[in-house]
DNA sequence: CTGAAAGCGCTAACAA
DNA sequence: TTGTTAGCGCTTTCAG
């Protein structure tokens, strides 16, 4: 199949009614509505268009009918903007295939492993939910990774594009998201602030965290103290799960006392840190096992993942000595050594029912500001005992 | 921050215009060259702006300025017509949270894990590949997963959205691809077929399977036999992976004879029932440890994942009395117990070039077909031994 | 530096 | 059932 002249221009409707000898209008509702056209009719065009190669302007369209049929889905991003440009020369030229040995390490990982793997796996999850519900609803899917969240890229390169918004981020200022809220549906997929009108949909941090934290202290050894490695102090997730746990520990009567913070950062790195500092703290006094803690608990994954390698690189024997808990449910938690004990969130499911609520409002914008919450499950493991 | 009436239509920039005092073109002037506008102008329009909350349409300035500034990226399905509606109501009432106790099973798998994981970690990769790219180069990234790739979707949800197309989909029919092509730049990514003048993007499947078969084909054990588990049998990565181990098997000088090929399909399932078939085989017979091949290379990942499984819950060491090898490279190898051996595809480059060249092509309509393969990289890890 | 005006390609009344 | 005709909101010459 040659490919046409590209220097001719695309086919328009007024080519195609030309083409059958019908009109643009003619043309219009074969492709929209084509009962409303006589059969022969409609064949006559359809043939036109396969034959003249016609591809509808998704913007003409959408400007006529004052609809795009496209959402958008702002993600937090993969800090693009630092990543140095690659070396394409090198990137597609090399025909010798290298051979990485990664034997012999505790756990591969930098050799071959994806690049950004720290986040997203958590993302790409809502994406795909938020994908399918939108397709299943008949709209097409915008993806953006916030760079830096200037007021430009989200306004102009997005909200202007669709017809609703799903926005997975903290970072977008509330100023900006009230601005772009004006013209299409917002919804948030976080816990609302006080006082923002916005949709929200988010899923149960506290009541997840309190779950887990009740199950996992309860049969805590005589006298063993208990961490809790917490993440960035402005993540709103942090903050909820963080109270969880206080509930938790409160519910269970556990003295105060016996309960340690740890700053983190909900990164890999951070769990790997802090898990070999616990280790050295015993290792000052290595007699005394006991002055290991008896629990660890993480305020994410990513970080429980850390502190298991670190104790895993120690020697220290996950659940004997220590019980290490994460939160999240990626998929690398059931593959870690042990299995790491969790929440997992129903990351597709916040994609799915961001979308139906934007569709929602979309439907009816005199809506009061939704609120939804989703359950969260916690998955034992091995990393807490039988 | 009050919601605006959202009866009241969104502002355009005839009423930015008419707010600030100044023409249409002036507006339009203060977003696309602010540096053409005296200063003082462009504050009272960008004041104005604010104030009115505008936010430019995509759809208009698109159909105005002849190009989108948006990239589309075609995937192959979810499956997601087939997947049931979730049951709303459950899915966000609930507040009780489950407790799931999944210790004790060799490794914890449906309980709370993604519903769809089995592609996904591929195309998430790329994905994330592509939309980086793209938004360096100043293009929004759309999404869509083929949804039985009927023309009517590609065509008129995507294609005419769009100013350029990435494919990654040998289901997307080569008369629909031609199609499109006629309006916009599409790229392949896959090997191309003979003939076919659109550009191609891919992944050397031949030279790394070979290099990595040529590795472990080694030192393989006197007389023991090597089981090639294929993928399905449409698949042309497939093919050229089977291709590359038989040039390895060539290379190498093994006997065809002891070489068997056993039909995979690229799921982990089907790899369980391999693995368990392998170890049924030598159960008949087992004395002779001899009957199990001394080598099992599949032709991805998920397939060599799940015959680990299998030989994990037999009893069978990997690689004391097996080695496995996969290939892809996505993240569960390195997490596997052992972890797995395989050839890591450089997934994000592949999206990041596809945008490339879909870009060359829009810059230069005249080029001759793009034909890009990118190198691969072999890693070795425990699974193939020391 | 700013304004006027002509489209961009399509949809949706309204007529015929 | 089909055609005519306004726009949809923005960019972009071309004048001024």
């Amino acid at each position: 199949m040659p490919r046409k002249d590209p220097v001719t221009k695309a086919p328009t409707v007024y080519d195609v009614a030309a083409h059958a000898g019908v009109s643009i209008a003619t043309v219009s509702r074969v492709l929209r509505r084509p009962d409303d056209v006589r059969p022969e009719t409609r064949s006559r065009v359809r043939a036109s268009v396969l034959e003249l190669g016609y591809v509808p302007s998704g913007a003409a369209r959408g400007l006529a009918g004052r609809r795009t049929g496209v959402l958008g889905l702002f993600l937090p991003g993969h800090d693009a903007i630092e990543e140095p440009e690659p070396d394409w020369a090198a990137l597609t030229d090399a025909r010798r295939i290298e051979l990485v040995d990664e034997t012999g390490r505790g756990r591969p990982s930098e050799g071959g492993g994806p690049t950004r793997t720290s986040v997203s796996p958590y993302f790409d999850e809502v994406l795909r939910g938020a994908e399918v519900e939108a397709w299943r609803r008949g709209f097409a899917l915008m993806v953006a990774a916030g760079r830096g969240s200037s007021r430009e890229v989200l306004v102009n390169d997005i909200a202007g594009r669709v017809d609703g918004l799903a926005v997975l981020a903290s970072t977008v200022p509330d100023e900006l998201l009230a601005h772009v809220a004006r013209r299409i549906p917002v919804v948030v997929l976080a816990d609302a602030h006080p006082g923002d009108q916005l949709d929200h949909v988010s899923v149960d941090n506290r009541a997840g965290m309190r779950a887990l934290a009740e199950h996992v202290l309860a049969d805590l050894p005589e006298g063993r103290r208990v961490v809790f490695v917490s993440g960035p102090a402005d993540s709103p997730d942090d903050a909820d799960r963080h109270a969880g746990f206080d509930d938790a520990v409160r519910a269970v009567g556990l003295q105060e006392a016996r309960v340690e913070l740890v700053h983190g950062d909900f990164g890999r790195e951070r769990g790997r840190e802090v898990g070999a500092a616990l280790v050295a703290g015993r290792g000052a006094d290595a007699g005394r096992a006991s002055c290991l803690p008896a629990l660890v608990v993480c305020a994410n994954d990513q970080t429980a993942l850390g502190v298991l390698e670190a104790f895993r690189t120690a020697g220290v024997d996950v659940p004997g000595q220590v019980r290490v808990t994460g939160f999240d449910g990626i998929d690398a938690t059931r593959f870690s050594v042990p299995a790491l004990t969790t929440v997992r969130q129903p990351m597709d499911d916040l994609g799915r029912v961001a979308v139906r609520t934007i569709l929602a409002r979309l439907a009816d914008p005199a809506l009061p500001p939704q609120r939804v919450t989703l359950p969260v499950r916690v998955l034992l493991r091995e990393s807490t005992g039988g």
